[in-house]
DNA sequence: TTCCGTTTTTACCATATGTTAAGTGGAAGC
DNA sequence: GCTTCCACTTAACATATGGTAAAAACGGAA
């Protein structure tokens, strides 16, 4: 379950100056990764890129790592440049369960909390070692007064993941373990690969038994 | 399963005189509901608030009426102002899975299809007897036209409610039918009385069988 | 009212999934 | 290199839920 993101590679290097120019080239390839995706649905101006890339914190995670902790009024925005992150709870009887996983090229934030700033009950965690690019709300919004029409976007964006997310979770109904693992397999091949079965176990509802022994009988 | 709506006082009515002053009473009525609903949020001048009431039209529904069929593309927007709808597919062996439930001062649509143009594969059904409002998508954006911030503020309601839809079904992950039955007497206790047990099962993934078992094992 | 179709209830059996427990393998740390 | 820990697998057993069938209750139509 291992990936290159940037924390292994901090860890590999020996020359000081080497790591910084990694690192530095690593953000590069970051914020452009971000600027690339934006790009697919409007135009940016290169001072609007600018804004961006400068209001946008890079962040490194091994798998397991903590993006955000439940309990508390979740305040940041993500964007997954590398690795897979999920967000979960762990219920009364201590049992994680993994709401949604998400991927490259996509937001991530406790939506309902990030907007009323309530506390929210789920937490976001690496599913496998991940870069995001971080920026917090007041950034944010900040960011958003310098690039008109940038809220709006990220709106739009957001409001097809949900949609996404429920349609996703809507085809699960009625079917039972097999069938959702399978289901799983159609939708999101690229995550049943790189997270561990127990996530993926939480993700669809049974247990990691269960799961193996799906594994086991379709092979 | 019966609630007082438009067509039910159409059928005890007599006198057409009587029935078109009572059918136009409860049109206002309904428009005043759907007003009052929206200036919770912001102020309406009088204007804005006719233009908004003439651009909706109101139906009435029985329960098992069919407001939309899966399979076309969802050109409308509902407003529930009596009643429940429900959010519905068929799957392949024919059974029926309830997605979601929509009650009084819900807006409802299929709104990837709305959005998109594209064929959906939901229906949309009455659960009980149901007045609604309802305006076409064409009628709708003239509206935004004429209404500042209109659209603003349905993208906000919407989103809120995709929100709401995610967090009712995350709290059902992990849990038995059991617990799943009572988590949705708790989250929505006044659906429980108004709509057929059948489609309560449906919603929660069960048979109706399981669910009559449960409810006797409560008692 | 009576009849008929649908929904709900009840019961019995089959089975998928959870629970518990034990064993295996690989990764991390000493 | 050894130990420890954790994730994963496998197995035996317990149980909740589905499937099927049939009866009972309900509601609408003649």
């Amino acid at each position: 379950m291992s990936s290159t993101n940037v924390q292994n590679l901090i860890e590999v290097s020996t020359s000081k100056d080497l790591l910084i120019e990694i690192i530095s080239s690593i953000f590069v390839s970051m914020t452009n990764r971000l600027i690339a995706f934006l790009q697919q649905y409007r135009f940016f101006s290169a001072d609007e890129q600018q804004l961006i890339k400068d209001s946008f914190e890079p962040r490194s995670y091994k798998e397991g790592g903590q993006l955000f902790k439940g309990g508390n009024i979740c305040r940041e925005l993500f964007f997954v440049c590398n690795g897979v992150l999920r967000i979960m709870v762990t219920n009364q009887k201590g049992a994680e369960l993994t709401h949604f996983f998400l991927k490259e090229d996509m937001f991530c934030t406790i939506l309902h909390s990030f907007n009323n700033e309530v506390p929210a009950t789920e937490s976001i965690q690496a599913a496998c070692d991940a870069d995001v690019l971080a920026i917090s709300k007041s950034k944010l919004l900040a960011l958003y007064k310098q690039v008109p029409g940038l809220k709006e976007l990220l709106d739009q964006i957001m409001q097809n993941r949900l949609l996404d997310k429920i349609q996703i979770r809507n085809a699960y109904l009625g079917a039972d373990s097999e069938t959702r693992y399978k289901l799983f397999m159609q939708q999101q091949p690229d995550i049943v690969l790189r997270v561990p079965l127990k996530d993926i176990a939480s993700y669809l509802g049974i247990t990691p038994q269960s799961l193996s022994r799906i594994r086991k009988s379709i092979k």
